[in-house]
DNA sequence: GATTGTTTCAAACAGTTGTTTAATTATCTT
DNA sequence: AAGATAATTAAACAACTGTTTGAAACAATC
């Protein structure tokens, strides 16, 4: 089946909804119009404004199909965790692996995973004030449980230490979805790094080893490294 | 004095180069107009192309502008710790600092620091082909260098964990410098985290924590986790 | 002071964008 | 089969994009 079929079978509304999201995780939002979204569904542009209302209203869709079963898994993660310790928080790494591996741990179903990860990494810096709210949004409150959950796991940071912490996590998860080939680029490509199974086996414990520092000193930071 | 003012004094040239930094760091490339900068910068729009070419060759001049100090600056470090060390590569903490200090340790001229900070961090899962190709040309020749120095300074690491654990750092370095928010929103902003002497204290150990353990074992991720 | 070369300006250019219209076709309901 | 609802279509809409034009204003040089 060729990928012109593919975009041929199911409804017009379906072949809209999986072309967009395969056309916006390589172009992103705004760079990406509908007539290349209809042509390349073989539609006609003003299905788009039919079935969705407008072209925000497609990707608020988008994200409710696919962002969905990701959150939903997580969510099952968390709940787990909850039950299984009660009041005591799981270890930081158990936090990481339920906001990772529902992304990386991609689902069978063929390129889509893929299409929403780089969708995802490539909007998670995006200007445009519709993608952010939409993004923001979508994750916000599985997001805002983790976070929490996150601090509870390490009750001795002050609140500057995790927020950096969390930064370098959010930012590397976001780094790792958008796939943009820069690291692939510097650091060679004599290997398979589509493998999203060693983005969690890597990943987890380089995260961890940051996370699970005890807190810095409230001296200057690098007084006698130099 | 105003940023009216600030818009209005200067050359005509220098007035589109400032003003660009600062609007291509709001709203990313493709979503600021010639005529937001030019209507901003208080000038004709012709001048940008009789200035600049055409709208990439004035991102080119930008990136130019505000790169070279801070390429300069890496390249100084580096250069210093080859002649310190001679054929023993620096530790990972020292490198790090060397790719991270140039761009969060800001130049005290204003904003400017920050504008870039944010343009740099936007337009790094940027999918405009132009985008791309000028941001990594800009720091290819660095970027490579250091990219060496990690690996000579690992060099038990394997190459597919090699790479994943710099996608954490350029990950992590990536999204503090866009600071698009969403941290803080989701952990609270009682506090300021603009200072971005705080990202090099925070952000250096636990990078470094991460990117100093040893190698993972070849077997599955979380085989005794769960 | 006339003659260069440089810079600025209003206006228009051709192309693309998301969205809408009104007519036509397809599908379902009774 | 007739009527009603849903879906598709070609065409046009107004707004915006980066870029170009040719004349005007300015500056510098002889």
């Amino acid at each position: 089946m060729t990928q012109a079929d593919a975009a041929a079978s199911g409804s017009t509304r379906e072949r809209i909804l999986h072309t967009a999201a395969r056309l916006f995780s390589e172009g992103g939002f705004d760079n990406i119009s509908l007539r290349d979204i209809t042509t390349d569904a073989d539609v006609n542009i003003a299905a788009v404004n039919y079935h969705f209302g407008s072209k925000v209203g497609l990707l608020n869709v988008v994200f409710e199909h696919y962002a969905t079963p990701v959150n939903a898994a997580r969510m099952e993660l968390l709940d787990e965790y909850d039950r299984r310790r009660g009041d005591n928080p799981p270890a930081v790494e158990d936090i990481l692996w339920a906001l990772l591996s529902p992304v990386f741990h991609a689902p069978a179903s063929g390129d889509e995973g893929r299409y929403f990860r780089r969708m995802l990494g490539r909007m998670s810096s995006s200007a445009n004030p519709d993608v952010r709210r939409i993004l923001f949004s979508t994750f916000d409150t599985v997001a805002a449980r983790f976070v929490d959950m996150m601090a509870r796991a390490c009750p001795d940071l002050p609140k500057e230490e995790l927020f950096w912490r969390l930064t370098c996590v959010y930012g590397s998860m976001m780094y790792a979805q958008a796939d943009n080939g820069r690291i692939r680029t510097l650091a060679g490509d004599s290997f398979d790094s589509t493998k999203m199974d060693d983005a969690l086996k890597y990943m987890i414990p380089f995260l961890t080893a940051g996370f699970t520092l005890p807190p810095s000193t409230k001296s200057g930071s690098r007084s006698g490294a130099k």
